[in-house]
DNA sequence: AGTGAGATGGCCT
DNA sequence: GGCCATCTCACTA
């Protein structure tokens, strides 16, 4: 149950499905003598070849997007306008190219002193905890640095399903309710509408 | 509170 | 050459 680090056949599992149910799960990150544990408290499902939003929209296959098609369980870990890296969890089989994207975490020891929005939004929670290119590919149920444990379902009342952030491009897909959240939580990236 | 621009680099067309 | 699954800061009001 707790602590219980989730193996390789709960990411080989729907998308969607995978999305809401790492709400929160628990990030655990080994940096150099030290460890964080961290609540997953907003997702995004991209959902492969018929996902206009996708990287892997279409079939597309590309150096970056490659561990998008590794088997559920892995990371994908790319580089954003630049600067940024965004975490992703692979999910299904090798075949269809889908993922979620982490788009905020709470810090589990929740002193006041701690910053509620530190680890709010895709970028800047990589950045925080070091997370790179070097973690693209990594075996989420097998790596010694980073995984990611169980913990009690968040109830389907407490969490919304709205469209995805910075997407606009992608036509009808933009408004597909593809992000998931803990409602009214503080960790999260930034406000939905209503 | 809300808007707009700049930073910055790998990768796709 | 232009585009990003972003973030921060400056500016308006």
């Amino acid at each position: 149950m707790e602590n219980e680090i989730l193996e390789s056949s709960f990411y080989r599992r729907s998308t969607k499905v995978v999305a809401r149910d790492l709400l929160g799960k628990i990030l655990v990150i080994r940096g150099s003598g030290s460890m964080q544990r961290l609540t997953i408290v907003e997702t995004e499902a991209y959902l492969g070849a018929k996902d206009p939003a996708c990287h892997t929209f279409g079939g597309r296959r590309s150096k970056r997007v490659e561990s998008m098609y590794l088997p559920g369980g892995h990371a994908y870990v790319y580089l954003i306008y630049g600067m940024y890296y965004c975490l992703n969890v692979v999910t299904r089989t090798e075949r269809q190219g889908e993922a979620v994207l982490i788009r905020a975490l709470a810090a589990t020891t929740d002193f006041p002193k701690n910053d509620p929005r530190r680890f709010a939004g895709p970028g800047k929670l990589c950045r925080e905890l070091g997370i790179s290119k070097k973690d693209d590919g990594q075996n989420l149920a097998a790596s010694k640095r980073i995984w990611i444990e169980n913990a009690p379902a968040i109830p389907r009342r407490r969490i919304r399903a709205v469209p995805r952030v910075g997407v606009d491009y992608a036509g009808e897909a933009a408004a597909w309710p593809l992000r998931f959240l803990i409602d009214g939580h503080p960790a999260i990236s930034k406000k939905p509408l209503r």
